[in-house]
RNA sequence: CGGGGUGUAGCGCAGUUUGGUAGCGCACACGGUUUGGGUCCGUGGGGCCGGGAGUUCGAGUCUCUUCACCCCGACCA
């Protein structure tokens, strides 16, 4: 077809990912280097992820805040390792107006410094804790490579900064909200994810340690969607976050952070795409609906507004397409964008009394009695579409999880297709680079809860400590 | 930051070898036609050929320079 738009994904896979984020319209690349638009079909999504989010951090005690985008030098310096880590991609304002400012300051790239300077004003007291709060923003990392979604100089996420009166307490909630990330990628955005602890190489800088929620994308490689850390005293003690405890005694106080980003949209798009575009589990959708009256009649126009009314009233989003294409037209461009649902409504349904649905993961159509209940129709489709895209993205991820006991096994699986190697890894950071040889494939994560394998290191051979996750990496 | 590539209409491209005043497809606008998988026909609008400097009577085309983007490495979330 000339008008096809989209490049067949077995065929060139970064190629069929750009061209669905354009054909969907999900983001344009701007004219500011590195930093894309977020379109609206693409904000969509995005603030769909941030409701449903958000309703989940409030219900477990979180408040949300505004904090400054800008960062005084001094301030980002006081911990160490953090600047350390993120000193090479950040970027300064060192001008106000016309003039030289006195004190440098940079862009964002995280907040737990400006999370941390205000705590420490605000905690004297265990009774003051816990305090939970998170921000919605944006935030900048000067990348020399960026990709839609998956990279790119600024990108919105949230960051979640919470200051607890114990370890326990503070590790309870780095536990709890990759949880809360693992709930919602596998509930609602049907992606299935493997929960792990970084190793000391892939951490989190000022981190003690790190949790990620890992998913697998389409083409066997992984894709970092989320992360938590625990920060013991870490930064309680570089920016003097102290509180006199039950026992009268002054101590420093334990911390988390934890955030997920706009890097999701990028990870529905390579998990459950497809060669006409976009396909978006019902949902995460902001659209789960759309109606395509084929032809004017005023009796299919007539139906096409009840059928609506009836999706409104059981609270499913949907729109009706009255535009001046052709109904084929219509059809592909539902596609593209991903629209889990369609109905189409035709002379030839009317006469028999129907009308058609369309489900966008299977390609499917059924015909159901006008008289029927639609709404409830449409739900349990969605609900078998939801759990369809979950299954068979699960299915595919399964297949392209590896055991590997040796180097060489190692690299003929990555070398071969790529996915998901579990092995077993002495500890030795040596050994982590000398796997990074083979297609750059890093730690994903260690299985705190798995059994070792072999026992022995995959690398060197020697007594193993962890049972570790690899993967390649976007 | 190293190696390679590409910049021509909103998008995708041809034209560059051999210098002669810019074209095709899609998209867009208008008229008609059609409507169950990207209808068909006609008409039309839209370009300082990425920027700058040079060679030349004349530059999309040649030379120099600069910028941007893409791919592969390196680095990173």
């Amino acid at each position: 077809m000339s008008n096809k738009k989209i490049t067949n994904r077995d065929e060139d896979f970064a190629k069929w990912y750009t061209d669905v984020v354009n054909a969907a319209h999900l983001s344009s690349y701007s004219n500011v280097k590195g930093c894309i638009i977020l379109e609206p079909n693409g904000y969509a999504i995005w603030e769909k992820m941030q409701q449903t989010l958000d309703k989940m951090f409030k219900a477990s005690g979180h408040r949300n805040v505004a904090m400054p985008m800008l960062i005084p030098e001094n301030l980002i310096n006081k911990e160490g390792e953090l600047i350390k880590g993120f000193a090479p991609e950040v970027a300064w304002v060192t001008m106000g107006g016309s003039k030289q400012l006195e004190e440098r300051m940079c862009i964002r790239p995280t907040s737990e410094t400006l999370f941390s300077d205000y705590y420490s004003t605000l905690v004297k007291s265990y009774r003051d804790l816990p305090i939970k709060l998170n921000q919605w923003c944006s935030v900048m990392r000067w990348e020399k490579e960026t990709r839609p979604f998956l990279r790119s100089r600024e990108f919105w996420w949230q960051e979640g900064h919470t200051v607890h009166e114990t370890q326990a307490e503070a590790e309870k909630e780095t536990r709890d909200m990759l949880a809360t990330y693992k709930k919602f990628f596998e509930e609602y955005l049907a992606i299935p994810v493997i929960c792990g602890r970084k190793t000391e190489k892939e951490k989190f800088a000022g981190a003690e340690y790190s949790l990620t929620v890992e998913a697998l994308m389409y083409n066997g490689v992984a894709l970092q969607s989320g992360t938590s850390h625990y920060f013991g005293q870490k930064f309680s003690k570089a920016y003097d976050i102290k509180f006199l405890n039950r026992n009268n005694e002054l101590e420093y106080a334990y911390q988390s952070s934890w955030g997920v980003s706009s890097r999701m949209i990028g990870a529905l798009i390579m998990v459950h795409g497809d060669d006409d575009g976009l396909v978006i589990p019902p949902r995460i959708a902001p659209l789960q609906v759309r109606i395509v009256p084929i032809g004017e009649d005023e009796e299919i126009v007539k139906v096409a507004s009840s059928c609506k009314a009836a999706l409104d009233k059981a609270g499913i989003t949907s729109d009706i397409d009255l535009s001046e294409k052709s109904p084929g037209f219509k059809f592909a461009e539902a596609e593209v964008l991903g629209i889990p649902f369609r109905i189409e409504i035709g002379k030839r349904d009317l006469d028999n009394g129907v009308i058609t649905l369309a489900r966008r993961d299977t390609k499917e159509k059924y015909q159901i009695s006008l008289k029927s209940n639609i709404a409830s129709e449409v739900t349990k489709l969605m609900e078998a579409i939801q759990a369809n895209l979950y299954n068979k993205a699960k299915a595919r991820r399964d297949k392209m999880t590896y055991v590997a006991t040796n180097l060489d096994e190692f690299a003929k699986i990555m070398n071969k297709t790529p996915g998901f190697v579990h092995a077993d890894w002495c500890g030795d950071p040596e050994c982590e680079s000398k796997v990074k040889e083979i297609r750059g494939t890093k730690s994903r994560c260690i299985l705190e809860n798995e059994k070792l394998i072999t026992g022995k290191c995959v690398v060197c051979g020697k007594k193993a400590k962890h049972h570790v996750l690899w993967g390649i990496q976007y």
